[in-house]
DNA sequence: TTGCGTGCAAAGGTTTTGCATGGCA
DNA sequence: TGCCATGCAAAACCTTTGCACGCAA
């Protein structure tokens, strides 16, 4: 973790542009190797992995742990949620792989309840719920 | 999925002794082999992982992923958890790596309330809460 | 006897790392 | 120029799989 990035770079700035463009789907490291293979630039797969790794810890960036053997995936922070106010939420179902997301005022309330009865400072962009969609189940 | 033990094996029942033994603890795979070795016990990690599953599909452990390489890991189900009607739920420190259990009945609701307004049913041992612990933030 | 469970070894897939080279500031 | 970032290849890591043998029922 840490290494803010320091320079800019041509990969990291084709990396951000992408994911920008794809802000609300979620990419996984070999997404982005096979997309930049599409478009013909050539980016080594330690260098997606590590700015990956730089633009979570910039907070540019999450990451989502979905599952295990399958990969991570990556998702642009969405900025409206600053305006907004609105914490985004991930529902994943352990059927059929949906990954939902979900504003909600209601379940908002409990990063302050974790706060303020369990000294627990919730980190909803990290936190996946799972559990069965509405067609799965 | 689904391959519910028919045989009783040996190596089965000791494991289960094992699980039972450290209830409350969290085990990976890893743990298992190693504690197997010590004790002179010879059990292949396949079966390891096999009965592992197994017992995952019969109710018997439950199985967390807390983060992208790290492996995963199992825990006795806790039976008083059907008698109380109280929900465990898994709290883990980004920092220090910390996995707190947490009985909580306000956070409880917030399962009744994903399947009342979203139709989504929340699986409370799958899901685990990211953030930071109180030593931590 | 039947066929599931086991063990070994090998494969699989994702992510990390070592090291020399390249490029930003 | 100084140092960080990159790329390649190899390694590391956890987990799954193929196959022959063993063992529970």
């Amino acid at each position: 973790m840490n290494s803010r990035s320091k320079y800019k770079t041509k990969q990291r700035e084709i990396l951000l542009t992408y994911l920008e463009s794809v802000a609300g789907e979620h990419i996984t490291a070999n997404d982005v190797c096979a997309y930049f293979k599409e478009q013909g630039e050539n980016i080594g797969q330690s260098t997606v992995y590590r700015q990956l790794e730089s633009l979570v810890d910039e907070g540019i960036i999450n990451k989502y742990i979905i599952d295990a053997n399958s990969p991570a995936c990556f998702e642009y922070v969405d900025k409206d949620s600053h305006v907004t106010g609105h914490t985004c939420f991930h529902l994943k179902c352990e059927k059929c792989g949906k990954l939902i997301h979900l504003h909600c005022d209601e379940l908002s309330d409990i990063g302050d309840h974790l706060y303020d009865e369990h000294n627990f400072r919730l980190d909803t962009k990290r936190t996946v719920f799972y559990g069965l969609c509405e067609e799965c189940s």
